[in-house]
DNA sequence: AATGAATGAGCCTTCATTCAT
DNA sequence: GATGAATGAAGGCTCATTCAT
């Protein structure tokens, strides 16, 4: 993690992999792009297959730790916590800094390998149960399943702008797309979800996070 | 296209590119599958991109055929629209017998090639300005990019249980998942619409649609 | 078997594992002996074990043929039938024609591998038998595993020239080893075989055969 | 020679060896039997093929070592000897104990190397010579070749049980060669010697040397 | 003296593709 | 038109060896 070879093989493994698959992505050409010896990863890794998954939650870490959950304190209400909440995912996914990051997840999402079970594991996890515990608190009588259906819409809205961007981008144009920016996407995936909540009036008291709080 | 060969090369591809990807589904593997020489890809389709290719097309071909929309007459109702659109597309994501046909197109989304174009100007476009005009006799007023919002947010809560089922699936148990089927989750994402137009109390108008219309 | 570029290969995977065996010889080098693709041999056998397996079979084969026992009527003597055995045994060991042949054959038994399975079926256990059927009967009364150990004997002197000609060359010399022909080494490990079984007298009966019957 | 580490990679190596030859034994794997380093080789030995040489000089040592010839006697007479030279040597062939050195050793012969040069020096020709002498007194008027012949042939029975194993128990079965033991070998070879030497009668000349002086 | 991190050469194999038939 | 034999390129990986420590 430290040596600076490795560091360097697990941003090429995560650009090549990113854009060409695992099996797209060649071993020589990573070590090539990490300016280290085709026996590299092999040495340090082990195989190609351990190099991706460490590839993948190399990924998922720069994804998550660019963009972390504010700290709220025991008194933050919930809705507020659910507007950050909104803000985080969509800022997740609409920002071009870790473009390479996301793609390797989404592909990941799409056809998951031994890496899915670390990363749903050691990261998606703890992210799903703090939007279980905002949810609940929102809605104390829904049953467990219908917190998590509640959840997956939320968070469909958001994952829809990396997974479907290109679709989108073809839609609508690319210049078209360019207009769904941060800002504007979360208020309307907030708008939307609190009016399907019931709560289509409490929307300012989502929306008054400073975006400073969250923006990296 | 009428060519028995070139029919069962195509299935074949479907399969074999769903399950290992472009980079990993290897010709031998289709033509032997397929019952074909060796040759007959190159043959029929020039080279392997090209195959796959027209693998994308035929996925989504018979996503969207296995599948279709109702026939709906000048005066069916909006919501009675948005309500059929929501459960064909529900039934899409979560029916299973189509499922080596969505693997691939879930694919293509998270790495489009050029076969992304095609799909998206033969199949998804018009799929989209239908959607659009939906929500246009709902929200007449609203500006096209508004439209587009709300288009992206209900196909995004409908394409979650596709693109991150493997997810999903780790989360809440592969058993827990069973209980997410096409009838619960269309209910729940109609409801969670409407709630967001602010059409809450017209959930009835929605979901009257007899299923046996859309099941295939 | 009838290819030419088949028949190139196993020459040169004979020659090749005969001088380095089986882990030190390399494909490449064979396919460049044999004038053949770097693909030849998985095209042509499938991988490296299964060419090595059909190159000791063909060593074998190039062994025996070359040198066959003669044809034997039904009242050839046993006395004779063994001097012509030893003679062809001593024949194949002694004479340079085939030493890429034998030295593979060597290597094979050595340190055996799948290959030595298949040669034992093929060509040793008929060779085998013929020499306990003539043992038994010059000794009718003697039990099976006497006329084994006979046997043992006989032709470990004959397999003495070949399997340990380096240490034998490097005793006596090149060129003393070079007095070793096939004819005197005949002459006496016939002799003190028939010694060994009593019928010193008897030697006049072995070796009345024609040499031009056995050699090539 | 005194280190321990250095012992440790003459053992280990001396196994990986005989195991999988030069070609197939890495050098990996015989520091790591050895607990050794990976440099630990080159450091020691200068490279590979140095460490196989001194290998194959252990193996010997440790054949010989493992079973000497008795201390004769200037009056032991010579039937005595060949019978006790036979003896120690069908038990080196048969005595499960050495399999690692023999395996090596017979290596060695069927493709010699450098090594063999010098095992031939130090180890083999000193018993060249012992078996010359006792042959020389048994049949003094015989010239030097004649006693060569005779040697190869005493040699060649036994050698045979080492290295023709894999094909004498696919032969007669595993079970089989179980019955050919030490002892019964040794009668045989012993027995079937002399008649060759026209000394049939003398066998108990030979044979009447303690088993235990020979066992290790 | 003795180590272990790091390397470049080479391994076997699989691949998509072509060409003569 | 359609095939299958044959190929060159490239794949992941293991290897013996070296060099700074």
């Amino acid at each position: 993690m430290t040596d600076p070879t490795q560091e360097r093989l697990l941003q090429a493994a995560e650009e090549v992999f990113a854009e060409k698959g695992f099996q797209g992505g060649s071993v020589r050409e990573i070590c090539k792009r990490a300016g280290a010896n085709v026996a590299a990863v092999n040495y340090y890794f082990g195989d190609k297959e351990r190099l991706y998954i460490e590839a993948v939650k190399y990924a998922h870490r720069a994804c998550t730790q660019g963009t972390p959950l504010p700290n709220w304190t025991p008194d933050t209400p919930p809705l507020r916590k659910l507007g950050d909440f909104i803000r985080v995912f969509t800022t997740r996914m609409l920002q071009p800094s870790s473009a390479a990051s996301l793609q390797l997840m989404m592909r990941e999402m799409a056809q998951p390998t031994a890496a899915c079970v670390e990363v749903v594991r050691d990261y998606i996890r703890p992210m799903a149960e703090r939007l279980q515990a905002i949810l609940r608190e929102l809605k104390p009588d829904a049953v467990a399943e219908d917190l998590y259906l509640h959840g997956f819409s939320i968070v469909g809205q958001c994952l829809f702008y990396r997974q479907n961007r290109p679709i989108a981008a073809l839609l609508v144009g690319d210049e078209g797309f360019q207009k769904f920016d941060v800002e504007r996407v979360t208020r309307h995936i907030t708008a939307f979800t609190l009016g399907a909540l019931g709560l289509a009036d409490r929307l300012p008291d989502c929306l008054e996070s400073e975006t400073a709080e969250v923006a990296r």
